[in-house]
DNA sequence: GATGAATGAGGCTTCATTCAT
DNA sequence: CATGAATGAAGCCTCATTCAT
């Protein structure tokens, strides 16, 4: 991108150490927002604590930009999908879940949509933030690729924003789990056959064969 | 003596706990764990900081009795629910999904589910405490309902055990939404809808009429 | 005794239950001046806490009265013996070394001479009253048991109150010792063997020459 | 910049833990450690509480801090004395305890010991520390010394663990007394007097007669 | 007399943020 | 630019003492 101008934070970006997001991004999943002391964060990014101060005014431009450098421009990679896959409406759902899973479910990155879950309500300055740049974009893409099924008629004609949600429920769920009683080392939930059984579930309650209406 | 100003030793000893539980839950519920201060709980039960302690020994015994007073008897009703339930499992499914909004999911009860999800990971003793409670006890009802279902011929085949935590997803994923981004404000779910879709496509996916398979 | 009038303390102490006593000095004994919470003085003596304040002004009286009752006493016998005995003074400090082993050293009671030692800078006023009650008077029948050695022309004419402070010495150490590192499971001391290597050494000396000057 | 006013950044890192150190000796001597708050501490180093905890984890290993900057080296140099000395062994004694009054005893370093010994069994780590690091070394010094007398023909053959706890006892002793009672300004010890008194009876014994048994 | 619920000051420790160098 | 020493407010918990009943 060469555009003549960039934005604040993209401005800065290029001289702030790649190793204050990365150690911030390991210490957010790892602890949570309250919990994850700055301290802790320059000294495994090698640097001072006043060092960090020079990059970031503080603790919540710090944990923004983490999500600006690592979680954003997946979800931009994911929209282009939507927008140009060709195919069944139904291996467009399977390939955004599995692409959600390599991308972000199965990596650290799961992590953050954890913490916002958990810690968005003591910080909303920062859960405005996270809302309008992840949660509204990504819902906005679930429901499009939803119209795009029912548009084509693989899917049955069911209101798209509740629809979306329910998609998002075990993927957010997985997320939330993997981060919570999971780290714990309690009974662990299977993702791959957790994530089939509900495409399986999903699909074939989605897809327009004949069935009985459940109410 | 009838003074007409109330003195510190005015209330009674049998009420305490039910006060200083009260204010716990609400503070717990609004803030979480770690961000619930202790003076506030006193305080807002209309006591001083040490009479708390009076009461309960720390922060997490304080927490388990707000567990144990709250949400295991709501528990136990639902497991008396699938021991005893007459009629078709699609309508205990609906009675157990409905009964779950009523006593939990939409009362501030949610906020504790909430709460373990997002701190359990600091506070490896409360999980512990909260797993063995509450998860492995609620799993093992939904997991019965499942299996009623499946050996009544209401429901396909399916491997329970995911199918149990596809169950929780939407349930889980309600609770955390309430208390997270719900409650900054921003669009918010309709949860008797979104519940609606769910069981709906749940249902759908999961009765026994001939349908594709997923895969 | 009848006498017609009691010190103040006398006359109370009919009333007092014997039993906030003997918890008193159980715990004072175990855990020091400070370390001693009254709440667990009062629930061991089977009473409530503000019973415990209708008998005694504060944890200084209550001290004082442990000490009263329990350490005065034997305070009076030891002089009764140095001022009555009948045979040879080496005779008389050897049985003085072993009653007091006996009474005090030996019992728990040697645990309020080591809190007085540990704690009484920070209590000066307790201090002032041990002082006064068992210190001086124990000094002063230690020191008149050497003037009688002395007078007798069974010790040598030494500084008298420089060696009685010798005396102590050894009594002193014993009873710190054994609520200190005692306590804690370190090698401990052989009283018995201690305390007759003391008296040997105090009646015969080390040097095996007979009596090259110290100076 | 050389501003006429002191800044709170003015110090050096280097001074810190001294002046720290300094300030903790001092409240630890004077008041015991328990009863040492670590606000004070920090406040006669001139520092706020939260830079106490820069240099030091804790309470506790502030002490242990005090414990090896200050006591630990003496007990090496009376080691190398005891190893090296030529002369007679009662010249050693009086070396031995000399040197211990001028470098320990007499100073304010002897309310370390006074501390452990009062306290002790309410804050076993810190004994158990203690102990390792100078009881033990201190006792084994002693012994040697005893068994270069008793070797040489010097001494009698006595039981070298029991004289070196009675040669201990009045060191221990004075180190007591000249904090507690002696602090309340009451009738006090002379030190040299009782310490060459000690030596005398010790070395001499106290009988007239070349030495009739004790038992 | 006896109770025991209640208080509140005070202690240890943590950590985001500041700023002289 | 970079440092890192320093701050101080705030949190959890304790316990001697009070006093209505």
């Amino acid at each position: 991108m060469n555009c003549p101008f960039k934005k604040r934070w993209e401005r800065r970006k290029e001289a702030r150490p790649q190793e204050l997001l990365a150690a911030a991004l390991d210490l957010f999943v790892e602890r949570g927002y309250s919990a994850t002391r700055l301290d802790d964060v320059a000294s495994m990014a090698g640097v001072s604590k006043g060092t960090l101060y020079l990059y970031f005014t503080n603790k919540e431009e710090l944990f923004k930009a983490v999500v600006r450098e690592n979680v954003v421009p997946v979800l931009g990679e994911a929209e282009d999908i939507v927008e140009n896959f060709e195919g069944s409406t139904a291996d467009l759902f399977r390939e955004i879940i599995h692409g959600w899973w390599d991308r972000i479910g199965g990596t650290k990155l799961s992590g953050i949509a954890k913490l916002m879950m958990a810690e968005s309500s003591n910080f909303p300055e920062v859960a405005q933030f996270y809302y309008e740049e992840v949660i509204s974009r990504g819902n906005a893409m679930i429901a499009r690729m939803l119209e795009r099924g029912i548009k084509s008629g693989e899917f049955r004609s069911i209101d798209v924003t509740q629809a979306m949600n329910v998609v998002c429920a075990p993927m957010v769920m997985l997320m939330m789990w993997k981060h919570s009683f999971n780290a714990c080392r309690m009974e662990p939930i299977q993702p791959e056959a957790y994530l089939n059984n509900f495409i399986d579930l999903f699909l074939n309650g989605l897809l327009s064969a004949p069935s009985a209406s459940a109410q």
